[in-house]
RNA sequence: GCACCGGUGGCGAAGCGGCUAACGCGCAGGUCUGCAAAACCUGUAUACGCGGGUUCAAUUCCCGCCCGGUGCUCCA
C-alpha cells in the first residue's frame, strides 16, 4: 500500500516512498515557543501524526525530525517584557506544547532539535552561501541571502518574481540590502538583544536558516518530505530551499506537504475576532482531548476546515459511539464459529479504509467504512449471528483504524485534569466551565454510594427516590446506565 | 488589485463523466425499561450555488456570474 500524497513541489499527488529504500526521512517545522498552542498549530501537528501513523502501519519506518524555534523576536521581546531570560521563557512554554501534543496523542517525532542548540550548524552555512556568492553582509553586521543568485527561486510556491523586480526606483537604503526581497539569514545583534559571538559576528539566526541547517544535520543534504502549515511555503520554505541548494546543488526535499489553515466559525482564527483556542481553552470548557483530536483529523488536511464547537460535540459523540461498540465486542461473549458474510464486511472494511488514507491522507473518506462494519457488526450481534473469529476480526479492523485516529482508545481523563491544575496554578480557575467543575465535585466512591443507595430504593420501588439520585448524577455530569443485573455508571 | 481554494440533504463532510450521491451528527419510530437514559435496529430528508457550453450522458469537464474563504515576506 504506497501513499499518494499531495506535493506542493510537483502540484500533483505523488508516490512517497523513502529514497534510500529504507526509512523516510521526514522534517516538520515546529513551534516557536512564545505562547500556548492553538489549534490551528495542533491542526497541522495531528495532520502530521496520521501521516507518520499510516507509514508505520503501513511498514514504512519514519524518521522524524522536529524542531523547536527557541529564539526570534517575539520571544526576546516577551521574555523581555516577562523579566526572565529567554531560555527560561521559551522552557515554560516548550513543555506546555509537549504536553498538549500529549494529551491529542500526537506521536513524538524520532529527534526534537532546537534552534539554539545548532548555532555552530547555521554559521557554517552562512559562511558557505558567502563563499558561494549567496550571502552578503551589511554595515549593521547582519547577513542576508541574495535571491538573484538563485534562479529557482519561487518553484515551490509558483512565485515569479521576474515581473516584481524593486530596489532600482525605490529607496532602500534603510535596508542596506541589495534587494527588498533578500532575506535574512544572521541578524546584527542590537543593544540589550540576546546574541551570540560567532565569527559572522555577533547576532542571532534569522528563522529560514535554522530549519536548513538542522534538517540537513540530522537527515542530510536531501531528503524525503518536509511538511508544515500552508503558511511557510511563502516565504519559509521557498527560503530554505534557495539557502540549502545554493551550497548544496541538490534537491533539498523531495516532497512538500502543507496544511491548510482552520477556520473558526467560518472565520480566520484570530484572538481579535474573539475566536482564538488554545487546547487548553477547550479542555477547560469540557470538552474531550479525543473529541478535539477526531474534529481535526476528520476533515482532510488539504481542504479548510470550519472549527466549531457543533462540530466537537459531534465529534464527541462519534467516539462515544465508536468506544461503546469496542466495549461491545470485548466484554461480550461469542460463540466458537465465524459468518462469512461479516469475515468478509471485515475485510472490504480493511480494505476500503487503507485505500482511502493511500488516497492522499483522505481521513473523511476512511471513517466510512469502519461506520459501515460497525452497523452490520451490531445487527449480527442483535441477531445472535456474530461468532467469536468475527469479533476477533472485527476487533483487527479496529486496531488498524485506531492506529491512526487513535481515539477508541480512552485517555481523556488525564489532560483534563492536568488543564485544570494548570488552570488551578495560573489562576485562570474563572475560565473553567461550570459543568466541568461540577463534574469534578464527586469522588468516585461518592457516585458508588449513590448508586448503591438508588439501587435499593428501586428494589424497594421507591421510584421518587431512585429518579432524584439519577438527576442530582445527571446534573454533575454521571450518566448512569441500566443493565437487567446492574448499574454501570460513567462521567461525560 | 493579482493568485488560489471552496459552495453537496437540518448541520459536518466524501465522491467527481454513466451505479439507490458514502459516512458522521441530528431527527422520527421500534426493541429494552417502573419511567427514563444509554445501547441497538429501522427509517428519515424530493441535497450537488446560478446561467450557458462540451458530451449519447454532467454534481463531476469548460466559460461567465453570485457568495464564502485564504494568500500576496507576523502567522501552523
Amino acid at each position: 500500500m504506497t501513499l499518494r500524497l499531495f506535493n506542493t513541489l510537483s502540484g500533483q499527488l505523488d508516490e512517497l516512498v523513502p529514497m534510500d529504500g529504507k526509512a523516510l526521512r521526514m522534517y516538520a517545522c515546529g513551534p516557536t515557543v512564545y505562547d500556548y498552542g492553538h489549534i490551528g498549530n495542533f491542526r497541522t501537528f495531528l495532520a502530521i501524526d496520521v501521516l507518520r501513523r499510516f507509514l508505520k502501519l503501513t511498514g514504512t519506518e519514519v524518521r522524524h525530525v522536529m524542531n523547536i524555534t527557541d529564539v526570534d523576536d517575539r520571544i526576546i521581546q516577551n521574555a523581555a517584557a516577562a523579566g526572565i531570560p529567554i531560555g527560561e521563557y521559551t522552557a515554560r512554554f516548550e513543555q506546555a506544547f509537549l504536553e498538549d501534543l500529549e494529551a491529542l496523542k500526537v506521536q513524538h517525532p524520532e529527534q526534537l532539535v532546537h534552534a539554539t542548540g545548532h548555532i555552530p550548524q547555521m554559521v557554517e552555512l552562512v559562511q558557505k552561501l558567502a563563499a558561494a556568492g549567496a550571502a552578503y553582509q551589511t554595515e549593521d553586521g547582519s547577513w542576508y541571502f541574495r535571491l538573484a543568485s538563485f534562479p529557482e527561486y519561487g518553484k515551490l510556491s509558483k512565485k515569479d518574481l521576474s515581473g516584481m523586480e524593486d530596489g532600482a526606483r525605490v529607496d532602500l537604503d534603510r535596508y542596506e540590502k541589495d534587494s527588498a526581497r533578500d532575506f535574512a539569514l544572521w541578524k546584527a545583534a542590537k543593544p540589550g538583544e540576546t546574541f551570540w559571538d560567532t565569527p559572522i559576528g555577533r547576532g542571532r539566526p534569522g528563522w529560514h536558516i535554522e530549519c536548513s541547517a538542522m534538517a540537513m544535520e540530522y537527515l542530510g543534504e536531501s531528503f524525503d518530505l518536509h511538511a508544515g502549515g500552508e503558511d511557510l511555503i511563502f516565504p519559509h520554505h521557498e527560503n530554505e530551499i534557495a539557502q540549502s541548494e545554493s551550497v548544496t546543488h541538490k534537491p533539498f526535499a523531495r516532497h512538500w506537504m502543507h496544511v491548510r489553515f482552520l477556520l473558526v466559525d467560518g472565520r480566520k482564527m484570530s484572538k481579535s475576532e474573539g475566536n482564538f483556542y488554545t487546547l487548553r481553552d477547550l479542555l477547560l470548557k469540557g470538552y474531550k482531548a479525543s473529541a478535539i483530536r477526531l474534529a481535526l483529523i476528520s476533515v482532510p488536511y488539504r481542504h479548510q476546515l470550519n472549527f466549531t464547537f457543533d462540530g466537537l460535540i459531534e465529534a464527541t459523540n462519534a467516539v462515544e459511539r465508536l468506544r461503546t461498540f469496542h466495549q461491545r465486542l470485548v466484554s461480550g461473549s461469542f460463540a466458537e464459529g465465524s459468518d462469512p458474510a461479516l469475515q468478509a464486511a471485515a475485510k472490504t472494511a480493511q480494505t476500503d479504509y487503507l485505500a482511502a488514507l493511500s488516497n492522499d491522507l483522505n481521513t473523511a473518506e476512511a471513517r466510512a467504512p469502519i461506520f459501515d462494519l460497525i452497523r452490520a457488526a451490531n445487527t449480527s450481534i442483535d441477531q445472535g449471528q456474530l461468532f467469536a473469529a468475527d469479533r476477533d476480526a472485527i476487533l483487527a479492523v479496529l486496531a488498524s483504524f485506531d492506529a491512526v485516529f487513535d481515539v477508541i482508545a480512552d485517555r481523556d481523563a488525564e489532560p483534563t485534569r492536568r488543564a485544570l491544575e494548570w488552570a488551578a496554578q495560573s489562576g485562570r480557575l474563572d475560565d473553567v466551565a461550570p459543568e466541568l467543575l461540577a463534574r469534578q465535585s464527586l469522588t468516585d466512591e461518592a457516585i458508588d454510594a449513590l448508586v448503591a443507595e438508588r439501587t435499593l430504593a428501586k428494589k424497594q420501588r421507591n421510584f421518587a427516590r431512585a429518579d432524584q439520585i439519577r438527576n442530582e448524577l445527571a446534573e454533575k455530569g454521571v450518566v448512569l446506565e441500566d443493565s437487567k443485573d446492574s448499574v454501570r455508571w460513567k462521567r461525560k
